[in-house]
RNA sequence: GGGUAGGUAGCUCAGUCGGUACGAGCGUCCGCCUGAAAAGCGGAAGGUCGGCGGUUCGACCCCGCCCCUACCCA
């Protein structure tokens, strides 16, 4: 068995808000762990309060790694999170501690955690094809997919231009189709001794929380850190100025929106949000879930302590 | 008391010059997801069109009365 990924990796995932970061902190504490972020926002510097990013006084009491790791200018890319968010797990064990991976980004996870392989990018004919998107539309470019990959064509509505571009690209890139690399790695972990520790609470008391929490990212000044952030280019970053809350304040600061509307749809979103993370996390069978209401510290530890399944 | 506008999906509102509601956005529910993923996208469930009567082969759309809301006049 491999030295380095032989050893216990524990993932703590779940929606926003069910308090994942509070538990990977006392489990880190029960079992000699530190904690490696796997939520995509948090990886921009600066953006702290928005992303309800652990205080410096956590950090102080357990090592975080893979925090602050991008400008808010820059595009985010999950294939260089995976790096990272792999080495700092290498790390972790080379300290003979247990690397604790935790967030809410679904895609994030299972690219350290999977034996996910991301074929390139290329910026030129990415923004080509973002051009032509946006002069003939998606319909047409799906039509186009149909022809050199009709299976790709098939998993992606004619909608989705993102996807659209992404699979064209990819065959333009590698020449091969871009349904017959991925797929079939997902649920497949690099990590023999993995524990997924999937954390929940019901729909009525999560959303309950996310009104509290947006609320009182307000007062500790997210429309100020928002200001902060637009001063050094939030604005022209494609990923982090649609960050929840984030878009939403840039939008009151531009005058397109009251700032009780801003407000108000960080909620909504953030509820939407949520949704979309259970559907993503539910179908991967090998979460353990916890109830966030019960005594979730002492479930997670016993479950890493025997993993069983 | 009189007048005007309006009462259509949970919410905000389109719409039908009378022929089984083309509804839309938001909300809700479900799902997809391989280099933007806190992103992007798909699907579904929701309506006796304020109430009662009338005209008509047929009314949500016409007529009458009533109720409710907003505003105006007194």
């Amino acid at each position: 068995m491999d030295e380095v990924t032989g050893r216990p990796v524990v993932a703590v995932v779940g929606p926003t808000a069910a308090g994942k970061s509070a538990l990977a902190i006392s489990l880190a504490e029960r079992i000699g762990g530190e904690i490696v972020n796997a939520d995509s926002m948090q990886l921009y510097r600066g953006m702290d309060i928005g992303t309800a990013k652990v205080t410096d006084a956590e950090r102080a009491q357990i090592a975080h790694h893979v925090l602050d790791i991008w400008p808010v200018t820059q595009p985010a890319s999950v294939a260089d999170y995976q790096e990272q968010a792999r080495a700092a797990i290498a790390a972790v064990h080379a300290r003979r501690r247990i690397p604790i991976l935790t967030g809410g980004s679904g895609l994030y996870v299972q690219a350290t955690v999977d034996a996910l392989e991301f074929p390139g990018t290329d910026p030129d004919i990415r923004s080509r094809l973002e051009e032509e998107v946006a002069a003939v539309g998606p319909e047409a470019l799906h039509r186009r997919l149909s022809e050199l990959d009709p299976a790709a064509a098939e998993a992606n509505s004619p909608q989705n231009a993102r996807r659209i571009v992404r699979a064209l690209e990819v065959i333009e890139l590698t020449g091969q189709p871009f349904s017959s690399g991925p797929g079939m790695a997902a649920y497949r972990s690099i990590y023999p001794r993995l524990t997924m520790v999937g954390l929940e609470l019901d729909l009525a008391a999560l959303d309950e929380r996310i009104g509290l929490r947006v609320d009182e990212m307000w007062e500790r000044g997210l429309v100020d850190e928002v200001r902060a952030l637009e001063a050094i280019g939030l604005r022209q970053g494609v990923t982090a100025r649609r960050a929840l809350g984030y878009r939403q304040v840039l939008a009151f600061l531009a005058g397109e929106a009251t700032e009780d509307f801003a407000r108000s749809e960080t909620i909504r979103a953030t509820r939407r949000f949520v949704r979309r993370q259970l559907s993503w996390f539910r179908r991967d069978p090998r979460i353990r879930w916890l109830d966030a209401a019960s005594d979730a510290v002492a479930a997670a530890v016993s479950l890493v302590r025997q993993p069983n399944g």
